[in-house]
DNA sequence: CGGGTTCCTTGACTTGAATCAAATAAATAC
DNA sequence: GTATTTATTTGATTCAAGTCAAGGAACCCG
C-alpha cells in the first residue's frame, strides 16, 4: 500500500497525470498505479531493454527520448519508433508471451517509469475504466505501425522526408517559415525515416536545391511549407 | 437479451470458442458476447470495410479469410495481414479515434462474426477478465506488425520467400518433402509477402533452379526443408 | 591551438526489385 | 470445344537507394 501524501508517490503522480494514457484519473487511482511503479534513470546509450528479455511491466518517458527499434542478424537497426515524453510504451508486456519484442534504447539521458507488470494486472482487473484505457492506447500504437508499414514499403525518401518535415509544421498552408530544430543526430533521424544517412543528405540537399528548405547545423528552415506541401501531395496523388 | 438455448445464439457461441481470444470463457459469458454479435456473409472481393470508416467493432472469422490492407494514392495495395479462420481483427475498433486504420476484403466467400462495439465495450466494464483478453489479442497483433516492419525493410524478396515456406514446414530440420497448397492465387501471395507477381514468380524459379522446391498448378512442394532452412540462415547470418 | 573523434556530405558504383511488354498457360464462359 | 478473360511466366529496361570510399566540417579535450 503506498502512504498517502509520501513525496516519492506524489512526484509520480504528476508524471502519470501528463500521459495520455492516464489524464483525468481521479487522484487514488494514479496512487495506486503509482504504488507499482519504479523510477528509472537512463544515460544517453543506455539499453532499457532487449528482444527476447522477460517483460516487467510497461513504461511512461518523464524525460527524454527511447528508441524502439529490432537488430538484424546482420547488425543493422531498424526503428520502429521514437517516444517522447508523456507517452507510453512497451503495453504489449501486460500479455502473453512476455518477451518484449524489440530493443529500447535512450536516445538521450532520460527518466522513465516502470509501471509493474504484476501490480498493474491486479489493478486492471479491478479497474475495468483503466483496461479500457490500455486498449485504447495499443490501439493508437497499433495505428502507428500500419501507418509505417505503408510509409516503409510505399513511399520513397523523398516523399517520407517530406511528409516529416510537414507533420512539423503549425500551419502547413501557410508560407511563413517554419524552424525545426533536431534534437538528435542526423544518422538518427535518416533511422527513424528508414533511410541511411547517405540518402538522407542527399535528399536535403535536393530539398536544399529546389528552395524548400534551409539547413544550418541541427537547425531546418522549412522555407514555404506551402510549397512542400504541394510536392508532397504531389508525390502521393500521382 | 439473448434466450438462452436460441439456436441461433447456439451457433454463434461455438464460433466464439473456437476463437484464441474467448477459448476457455464461461458460457454465460460467451453468450453475452454473442448477444451483441450479427453474422455477416461475404462474397468473394467484397469489402467489409474501408479505411476511414466508422468502427462498429471487431471481428472473428467463422470461415474464409479476410485481406486487411492500405491502398495508396496511386492505386496500390500493401498487405497488412490475412486473418483466417478462427482469428480476431480490428479489435482497434474499440478505442477511439473511431476510424479503421485500414481496409479489409474477403479473400474467399467468407463468413464472419461482428461484435458490436457499443455491447462489448459495456460487458469489459464489468468483465476486466475479458479486457486483458482483448489486451492480449492486440498485443499480438502488435507483435507480428513489429515483425513485418522488419521483414519488409530487412529482409530481401528471396530471404522473405523463404522464411514463408519454413515457417509452413511442420519439420524444418526433416529432409522429407513438404506439400504446401496456395489457398489464394499467386499475385495475392506475392502481396502478402510484399512484391509483385512478377519478382515472385522469378523467385520461385530461382528456387525451382536450385532444387529447393518444386511447383505445380497451386501445389508447391518443398523438396527439403532443412536445404532451405539452410539458404534462410545463411541469408540472415551474413 | 593542434590532434583526434565523430558527424556530415558528395561522388562513383552496384544492385534488388519495380515496371513495361509480350508470350504462354489456365480458368471460365458461351 | 472455342472464345475470352484472367493468371503466370519470362525478358528487357529502369531506377531508387544502399554500399564503399574519400574529403570536409564540427566538436571535444588537453
Amino acid at each position: 500500500m503506498s502512504t498517502l501524501g509520501d513525496l516519492k508517490t506524489f512526484a509520480i503522480t504528476n508524471t502519470l497525470r501528463s500521459c495520455k494514457l492516464f489524464t483525468g484519473l481521479p487522484q487514488t487511482d494514479l496512487a495506486n498505479i503509482a504504488a507499482v511503479t519504479v523510477v528509472k534513470s537512463l544515460e544517453k546509450g543506455d539499453y532499457l531493454f532487449h528482444e527476447g528479455d522477460a517483460a516487467s511491466g510497461f513504461y511512461v518517458i518523464q524525460r527524454g527520448a527511447v528508441n524502439i527499434h529490432r537488430v538484424t542478424a546482420t547488425g543493422k537497426e531498424q526503428v520502429i519508433h521514437v517516444f517522447r515524453t508523456g507517452d507510453s510504451f512497451a503495453e504489449v508486456a501486460l500479455a502473453a508471451p512476455t518477451g518484449y519484442p524489440a530493443d529500447a534504447r535512450a536516445l538521450e539521458n532520460s527518466q522513465v517509469l516502470l509501471v509493474q507488470k504484476d501490480g498493474i494486472l491486479a489493478l486492471l482487473k479491478r479497474q475495468p475504466e483503466l483496461a479500457l484505457r490500455m486498449l485504447g492506447s495499443m490501439s493508437s500504437h497499433l495505428r502507428v505501425l500500419v501507418g509505417q508499414i505503408e510509409d516503409l514499403t510505399v513511399k520513397d525518401v523523398e516523399t517520407r522526408l517530406a511528409n516529416w518535415l510537414v507533420k512539423r509544421c503549425p500551419n502547413p498552408q501557410s508560407d511563413a517559415p517554419v524552424k525545426i530544430e533536431l534534437t538528435t543526430n542526423k544518422r538518427v533521424l535518416a533511422a527513424e525515416l528508414g533511410t541511411v544517412s547517405e540518402t538522407f543528405s542527399r535528399t536535403l540537399a535536393k530539398f536544399r536545391g529546389l528552395k524548400l528548405i534551409a539547413v544550418k547545423g541541427k537547425t531546418l528552415t522549412v522555407l514555404s511549407p506551402a510549397k512542400l506541401r504541394a510536392l508532397l501531395k504531389r508525390n502521393l496523388g500521382e
